[in-house]
DNA sequence: GCATGGTGCGAACGCCGTTCGCAAGATGGT
DNA sequence: ACCATCTTGCGAACGGCGTTCGCACCATGC
């Protein structure tokens, strides 16, 4: 947020041509590189600092732990989120395009979004985005009350789906065996609850985990939509 | 979830009157002691085991790790949450009445929500919620793949919800100064943004911040209800 | 009385985030 | 040209984490 442009060199070390030369932006880079890879919980200082070829102490220089090193990754990941200009005619559409964007980018790195669930809602990004949904929703027409904690719900609402999303998506080819025998023992687990007591769940089983091409994140957010179309003009 | 009865002390050792016993369900009750006092980061394997009177070492006898460990910590709080009797007369208000129950119960245990975010829908009790939940909306009429999804995003936003919550209390007043000092400097950064390139969010900045009496976690809710009421007999 | 198997736990391993202190190069004043 | 000062890199270490190993111990069944 501080020092937002430039970011110099400083200084040709060593060996320019080998060494990507320790700046904030080549280690955020990396950092990010990890997070795709791996997930964010594979991002450690440690890490960064290898892929870099130094050691860990050196990182610090350049940020001043680890929270602030994954807001910055969180912070870039949300700069190629790209906002639609906000049509007046269409405010459900520019809205339904506009968190479906957000949600591609968070699910294009991995479990990006449990940074953004996890700390104070940072970046100069984050203000750009909510900026743009705040501008579809008062040229629609919604008292500002409104607008001021319907941001705060879509919000919510896709990132924790994009978390969600994220760990499910592990569980089923991305993450490591154990985890996906986990997950594996949670279904057999809900298919052979006893008829007698769960009898809804039991008669759904299929239909719970068809985990189909229903896109559950574009109807649900459709539900917060339709409740909010009532609040027009209110 | 297997195991489920009994859990006999096994042996009155040493001095069963002033020594919990080292079962199952003392860890468990003083992993759960931690969560409400300090929140789940706290409640590490020898925090748990100095509240004890232990080492580490012993805790795996009785749990295979940290993640079970924690599962059987929201297992035990999830069975505090009274589902309400399904009235076929109002699926709305009984929906309600067991959102804001279940919230309720996860925000009177810190941030245990966290848990329920990070590993897989296990448990006794989180089954047993998710019944009466489809029991609610299959006896209001609405078709099956609507249940299997609408329970998905109800769970999902009342998850979420719990753990966002939790999060800002602890920013309000319950946090460390630290951590009070960085949402303080946030809000203050919102304040702060350029009115020409944010209309919008400095238009509404005193209705953003307006963490009032408005109970958000009701409103989106009404939301999503106020949706699904749409797909009835669709 | 003795083998057996479950239980407690001291010690250690390999990670983690972070700090310290020093070396070395860059910078600025004179 | 020279020295004082500042910035940057980084080896080493600290304290804490989850987890494992191996041994001592005791209740039990033969």
């Amino acid at each position: 947020m501080i020092d937002k442009g430039a970011e110099i060199p400083a200084r040709r070390r060593r060996s320019a041509r080998t060494k990507p030369a320790l700046t904030r932006q080549a280690i955020v880079a990396v950092a990010l590189d990890l997070v795709d890879q791996a997930g964010v919980d594979a991002v450690t200082m440690r890490s960064v600092a290898d892929a870099l070829g130094t050691g860990p102490a050196s990182i610090y220089r350049h940020v001043t732990g680890k929270d602030e090193l994954l807001e910055l990754v969180l912070d870039r990941v949300l700069a190629g989120v790209r906002v639609p200009t906000a049509d007046p005619r269409d405010w459900r559409g520019s809205l339904v395009a506009l968190a479906r964007e957000v949600r591609q980018v968070l699910l294009a790195h991995n479990d990006i979004a449990a940074v953004a669930m996890s700390g104070p809602p940072v970046g100069d990004n984050l203000a750009r985005i909510a900026e743009a949904l705040l501008a579809i929703l008062r040229t629609a027409g919604f008292p500002d009350e409104v607008c001021a904690w319907a941001v705060d719900r879509l919000s919510l609402y896709v990132t924790a789906d994009a978390l969600d999303t994220a760990r499910q998506r592990v569980a089923g080819s991305g993450g490591s065996e154990a985890v996906r025998r986990r997950w594996a023992e949670v279904a057999q687990y809900y298919r052979d609850l006893p008829a007698d007591r769960f009898p809804h769940t039991v008669a759904l089983r299929d239909a719970l985990f068809a985990a189909g091409p229903v896109d559950r994140f574009t109807l649900g957010l459709e539900l917060l939509l339709d409740g909010l179309a009532a609040h027009r003009s209110g």
